[in-house]
RNA sequence: GGGCGACUAGCUCAGUGGGAGAGCGCUACCUUGACACGGUAGAGGUCGCAGGUUCAAUCCCUGCGUCGCCCACCA
């Protein structure tokens, strides 16, 4: 670091320091990352781009602060910190929002219209009609849209003072993390890791895709049991189910083997009333004797169990709900009976709900309906961004194998360093849990494409079984305008030509691949030898099932290694009612807004207070005493820097002195252990402590010696205590530096050209000192502050006689400190009592 | 049903096998040559409950309670 001559404000202010900086460091890199040659010398951060779907909230701030105090704190170390910024654009959140923002759908069946404008945002849902778009203008419509909030994520992001490289910043649907998940993905099958298999899979009927298992969350949904009667022969057989819609649906009723209720029906078959489907009574060890009736009515597919009856026990489908969520038009195989039909002609075309409400009258009519049906509030699968019930439906998709690799991914978790190291449980739980391979493709329009093409037969049908497989060189590609190789673009969709494949990957497929896309696994050999593995991978608990685990597979699969070695989970933000922090409160209070009446530093500071995996609440208290901390850090150096400066052969002789700089090395050596632990809350702690008693104790006692009697040349007692102030300062910057970089930066400016960001992190001095002097010395002049406040005086009031009570140590511990104390206290005389009591001070004032 | 975490002052939270702490808020006071976006002092707690281990438990062990979350089940 290079020393000047102290230029200090007038008055200082934060005012105006994050503009300032910012441009600053923007202008001279200052978190320009440069490839060290040495992957020992890099720190490299897996950041977690955010969700570009609307607006960046203050949990994003909470979090993304925690990620930066360990890129600073690293930095100043000496690392080399790769720390690029992403941007998730890629999937379905863009997709809604772009639907609702300009009011318009894709309709994949329209051609592209190169003449499309973007039209006004709709001011209210539903103000206009919806517009249908093709595939690329929609396509080009959320690029748009999500272009212009990247904009403003950035501009939140450098306004917050996050040190990354933005000359690295990369989105999840830019042709780099195209091209990675493409090859990726074309990687795992051919190594057999990616298949793709007919089966009933979970669907969201509101956006018409497949769904994943990691992608559910249960919600309490008001349903209701209905006691249904089937019929054997003149002997009724009650059912109870929520799902009477599905009455049409049932392949077989289905009891535990050992339910002796149900003993002489095994093997024989039933009558579904209404439909008159005849289905097969059979034993499973699943059903449960004590739900519902004891015997459960197995559909195409009411639920996961139903799933599993039918492959067990290989049951036939009888599909009857579409892929819209509304009844088929065309009655199942196997409903033969004739008022059985005219019964499904009256629910086809029908949504769930209406269906639902058809069947019961029917049931009612035709006297099966046992009793009313009974409410009951249950949970029910979800996709966790839809609004209906998941269904499940038969379809064609595209998996990742993820089932066999438990194992080793248990043993990956085991090898990753969690903070804190409770957050491997939920990995655990969640990867024990698996109970199938990862479903990775999409029936949506805003992804990456598969870079696959299907064969088409003379019939036009496509051959699944042989996919044409995208060449590499060529990547990324778009198989519904690319031609595959061999074949001629007129040969799209017609028989004997090819079809692209239509679907695109889960976003998790491509963010899964973060690693590998910022570290140039597949372009840039040498940066990748130099930051892959990658040392932090910090993220939010409530994504270790997606987001982590996917990376940690897919970092198995293509490297055979972990992605990176440490993964730091931060909490939630939650209102000062300790719930999560809702939408709407949340638009009140942005977080630009935040920063600007708070200041960044002051917006860090409140991050910083919540430690890693604890929910924090949402509270400006924080942040007044993070810009109070600020502020005063300004203030705190220009006295310093205005005091005047040691003489040249200054040493830091007086035991007061010495006795600060000794416990400041204490918090060094703290801080420092606990953000190699990512402890940061416990390192700003320390820091802060310190630094508030150096104000309010030590400054206020030696002002006076270190303002001196002249200021040519300083006497050593003033030297010595200019030295200490400066020293002092010096290292308090720099430990304050990761958490509040404006405010730091700010004051180190006035004595140094280069930035406080580069500078090397303290280490301790090594100063050995009794702590005495300064420990005995705050006693004294608390009492004699105590006793002007009791009296109401001001703290210069004069002190006539201050009576020590003590050792003799305590008493040479004034006697050192005596100059200090007299000019701090105002006091007349000091009179020592020896005695081998604890420390005692009587106060007599003038 | 299994698991994880939390429970300490009115609020937000540190903390340690031996003295119960900080900040905010509150009360009173102080404009002292960095700072009124300041300073000084004060009031305020049976450390969730019950057992156990220990010379000693807020801390370790067991059980229970409340809250939050994760996973599973959901005919």
């Amino acid at each position: 670091m290079s020393e000047t001559t102290p230029k200090v404000p007038e008055r200082p202010s934060l005012d105006g320091l994050d503009a300032a900086w910012s441009a600053v460091w923007e202008r001279q890199g200052t978190y320009r990352f440069d490839a060290p040659g040495d992957r020992a010398a890099v720190f490299s951060i897996d950041t977690p781009p955010p969700t570009v779907s609307g607006s960046l909230h203050v949990g994003h701030v909470f979090s993304y602060t925690h990620t930066d105090i360990v890129a600073r704190f690293q930095r100043m170390l000496g690392k080399h910190v790769f720390y690029p910024m992403g941007w998730d654009d890629n999937g379905l959140p863009t997709e809604r929002r772009v639907q609702n923002y300009f009011g318009v759908r894709c309709d994949p069946s329209l051609p592209y219209d190169p003449d499309f404008a973007a039209p006004e945002p709709m001011a209210r849902k539903g103000d206009r009609p919806i517009l249908n778009l093709s595939r690329r203008n929609f396509v080009e419509l959320c690029t748009t849209l999500t272009e212009s909030d990247e904009k403003a994520f950035e501009a939140l992001w450098r306004r917050l003072g996050l040190s990354v490289d933005w000359s690295m910043t990369y989105t999840t649907i830019g042709s780099t993390a195209q091209r990675v998940s493409q090859r990726a993905f074309l990687r795992l099958v051919r190594s057999g890791n990616a298949y793709q298999a007919e089966a009933p899979t979970l669907w969201d009927v509101g956006f018409r895709t497949a769904v994943a298992q990691a992608e559910l969350e249960d919600r309490e949904h008001a349903g209701a049991w209905h006691r249904i009667a089937f019929h054997a022969g003149d002997r009724p057989i009650h059912i109870e189910t929520t799902r009477p819609e599905l009455l049409p649906a049932c392949v077989a009723l289905i009891a535990h083997p050992d339910d002796e209720r149900y003993q002489d029906l095994f093997g024989t078959t039933v009558t579904s009333p209404v439909f008159g489907v005849s289905v097969p009574v059979l034993p499973h060890p699943a059903a449960e004797r004590e739900r519902g009736a004891g015997i459960a009515m197995c559909c195409t597919f009411g639920d996961l169990t139903d799933v599993q009856w039918w492959r067990e026990l290989h049951l036939p489908a009888r599909t009857v709900i579409g892929r819209d969520g509304r009844i088929l038009a065309e009655p199942p195989d196997g409903l033969d009976d004739q008022e059985g039909r005219k019964a499904y002609a009256e629910l086809a075309g029908a949504t769930v709900r209406t269906a639902r409400e058809r069947v019961v009258a029917m049931l009612r009519a035709s006297g099966d309906l046992d009793g009313e049906p009974r409410t009951v509030v249950r949970p029910v699968k979800f996709y966790e961004k839809g609004d209906t019930p998941l269904e499940i439906v038969s379809s064609r998709q595209w998996f990742i194998r993820s089932v066999e690799h438990q194992d080793a991914m248990l043993r990956r978790g085991a090898e990753l360093q969690w903070h804190p190291a409770y957050m491997k449980a939920r990995y655990d739980d969640w990867v024990r849990g698996l109970n199938g391979d990862w479903l990775v493709s999409r029936q949506r329009f805003y992804g990456v494409p598969f870079p696959i093409w299907y064969p088409l037969d003379a019939a036009g049908d496509p051959d699944y079984d042989n996919p044409i497989l995208a060449v590499e060189d060529t990547l990324p590609i778009d198989p519904s305008s690319d031609t595959p190789p061999g074949y001629s673009a007129d040969q799209r969709d017609q028989p004997g030509g090819f079809t692209g494949d239509p679907d695109v990957m889960d976003t998790w497929a491509t963010s899964s691949m973060t690693p590998e896309i910022v570290c140039g696994w597949d372009s840039d050999p040498e940066r990748f030898a130099q930051t892959y593995p990658m040392d932090l991978r910090p993220q939010a608990h409530d994504i270790i099932r997606t987001w982590l685990f996917a990376t940690v597979l897919r970092a198995e699969l293509e490297t055979h290694s972990l992605p990176w070695r440490h993964a730091a989970l931060s909490g939630w933000i939650l209102d000062p009612d300790r719930k999560k922090m809702s939408k709407s409160k949340d638009n009140v209070v942005t977080p630009m807004g935040l920063l600007e009446q708070f200041s960044s530093d002051a917006m860090r500071y409140w991050a910083a207070s919540g430690r890693p995996g604890t929910d924090t609440a949402f509270d400006q208290g924080q942040m007044k005493v993070g810009r109070r901390l600020a502020t005063k850090l300004l203030n705190a150096s220009k006295f310093v820097l205005t005091i005047g400066a040691p003489a040249d052969d200054a040493d830091v002789t007086e035991p007061i002195d010495r006795a600060m700089l000794a416990a400041l090395d204490d918090v060094v050596v703290q801080a420092t252990s606990a953000l190699h632990e990512f402890e940061y809350t416990t390192a700003l702690e320390r820091t802060e402590r310190f630094f508030w008693s150096f104000c309010d104790d030590y400054l206020e006692l030696v002002k006076q010696r270190a303002y001196g009697v002249t200021d040519e040349p300083p006497s050593p007692e003033a030297s010595s205590a200019r030295l200490a102030l400066r020293t002092a300062l010096s290292v308090l910057q720099r430990l304050l530096a990761p958490f509040q970089p404006y405010s730091t930066e700010e004051a180190w400016s006035w004595w140094h050209d280069d930035s406080v960001h580069t500078s090397e992190w303290p280490t301790p001095a090594g100063i050995v000192a009794d702590s005495s002097a300064l420990d005995v010395a705050g006693t004294v002049i608390g009492a004699i502050r105590k006793a002007k406040s009791d009296a109401k005086l001001s703290m210069r009031a004069e002190v006539a006689t201050v009576r020590v009570y003590g050792t003799e140590a305590d008493l040479a511990a004034v006697d050192a400190t005596r100059t200090d104390l007299t000019a701090a206290g105002n006091v007349r005389t000091f009179e020592p009592h020896p005695t081998t009591e604890p420390l005692r001070i009587e106060v007599e004032l003038a």
